[in-house]
DNA sequence: ATGAAAGCGCTAACAC
DNA sequence: GTGTTAGCGCTTTCAT
């Protein structure tokens, strides 16, 4: 009876005396054949246990089913990340399609590429490598936040990071901090250009003296730490710490305390990043909420869009963002 | 000059003025062809952009060069599974191979299954039907922990749960603590019921009453914090309370400091699951280190092991666990 | 309403 | 050392 390997769609057809094509259509309603035969049809693949071979239906449409997604890889264990992959994943199974991982491993070094029809990237750094090929492979590609190099991307989805982190600057500002400092990201992503931005132009508007200092992305909770020494010792009057890299809020947590600092007291503190451990801080640690799995969603949704011919190429999706004031400003 | 679509091999091998099969084989070093025709092959790809069609070679070579990943989909937010996932993507392009992420919403009715050649289960719920449905279909799988159900996977990766959290207690017991409890894990993991099993043990053996809650997988943090203060209050005494869910330990923490218990004063803490916060914590957090990025590069190996007949179907194999001692348990 | 045949792009036998 | 041929399993014209 059986036969080695999976069953195909020629032993669908052959057991239910009917041809391939016949065979084929039957399965995918297409519409074509009659309800007996579609019956007959259906009943016999499930009795042989068929399964169509993926392969082969992606050579003769041309399509893969499956769209490719790419994260920094320094950063890949936070949260914000693993939010945002489900967010794709989600958004993705939703429309049947798989979601395939690329890692900055793999160079596809004259290769074969991925089998993908469409690439979502978190994050672009404009240093990584893999960035740069896929941005430049035919494959359309959305980025979540500009892709500060020269390549241009199919899509962009973005959130007005500038903005919001102004809006927690007059938060600060409203519940008495007079000296705020940024414990900024390094301008390799967009975002952290961004905030730097939006930062300087606050300072200057509202008179204040730039307190900042830049960490490379993904930088250990130490070289955290000493930032923040670094900043408390630049300025003894500094009454507001803002806190950019996904983490480092509650690195700077201890250092504050070393410090003899009352956080939500005579020092405010605040992410750009909100997480679960700074909801359950003590105390709680106001944060900017970046609605990651909306962000994930986003972009995949967007490049569907795009591969369907519904947007064109060079769209740009903007996404709401949010801030969760907590006890850590004085709430 | 440029038709549309990629470029094909043969029209590679057009433009080199070979056959299909001398420029197949030169771009993939099968030793049949000269140095020279090689070059030439080589260089002429590269200056057409040519690049492999994976469905093709998919077909061909009757297989996928992908593996499938499916995680509970509850917990997915934690740093533990997505280091786990970064562990299995690494091994996997190490050995290129694609890595395609799997969701519970996404279930196979009766149509296209995921395109393949193995899959990796991280803690495989006996409840998710789409653990059941992989593990039931003809691609091999591996599993981290067993799997509770009756059905066999090709592969186990497993760690002693048991033996580490009865070091753990035995730590406890020589800090001081006589009166430990567990905030559990709902049996429906090998792990869950593995950690409640030792940790009877341990109290039977020990002389002590058997202080347990259990929780369901991914329960929100005020269910944690309800069931911590249930142990508080059926017991005054308690004097340790080891927590088993990833991330409760850290929504413990206020409920605790509410209760006015000093965490590695009169009362230690710990966590079966070790993260980022715990280390950052106020006091550190003494934790079970699962390491994760070893386990998911343990399962992929064990997966490649078995697709390449290098391992036989059932094997067990089985990963080194440590324990991170913080200043929660007395230093 | 159904079949027959062509072919997606690639690799593996089998020639020479 | 290189070319010719035959498919992998499926979908899609084009005929009945």
């Amino acid at each position: 009876m059986s036969t080695d390997g999976p069953v195909t769609l020629v032993e669908v057809a052959r057991a239910a005396g009917v041809s391939k094509t016949t065979a084929s259509d039957a399965l995918r309603n297409s519409g074509r054949v009659s309800e007996r035969t579609k019956e007959l049809v259906t009943t016999t693949a499930a009795r042989l246990g068929y399964s169509p071979n993926p392969s082969a239906r992606s050579l003769r449409r041309a399509n893969t089913g499956a769209i490719g997604l790419h994260l920094p890889e320094i950063l890949t264990r936070s949260e914000y990340y693993m939010s945002f992959v489900f967010g794709v994943v989600e958004r993705a199974a939703d429309m049947n399609y798989d979601v395939t991982l690329i890692t900055s491993r793999h160079v596809p070094a004259g290769g074969a590429f991925h089998r993908v029809d469409g690439v979502v990237l978190g994050d672009p750094l404009e240093t990584d490598p893999v960035v740069r090929s896929l941005l430049e492979s035919s494959v359309p590609a959305v980025t979540c936040e500009r892709f500060t190099g020269d390549t241009a991307a199919a899509g962009v989805v973005l959130s007005e990071h500038g903005t919001m982190l102004e809006q927690l600057l007059d938060h600060l500002r409203a519940a008495g901090a007079r000296r705020p400092a940024l414990l900024a990201s390094s301008p390799t992503t967009d975002w952290g250009t961004t905030l730097q931005q939006a930062f300087r132009a606050w300072c200057r508007r509202n008179g204040v003296p730039v307190l900042l200092r830049e960490m490379a992305f993904g930088a250990p909770p130490d070289v955290v730490q000493d930032n923040v020494r670094a900043l408390l010792d630049t300025d003894p009057r500094l009454d507001a710490l803002v806190c950019a890299p996904d983490g480092s809020a509650m690195a700077a947590l201890p250092v504050l305390r070393e410090a003899s600092r009352e956080v939500g007291g005579d020092l405010l503190l605040a992410a750009c990043v909100d997480s679960t451990p700074l909801r359950h801080s003590d105390p709680p640690i106001t944060a900017i909420d970046l609605h990651p799995r909306a962000a994930g969603a986003a972009c995949a949704q967007l490049l569907f869009d795009i591969l369907a011919g519904n947007a064109p190429e060079g769209s740009v999706r903007t996404l709401e963002i949010g801030l969760n004031e907590r006890a850590s400003t004085g709430t």
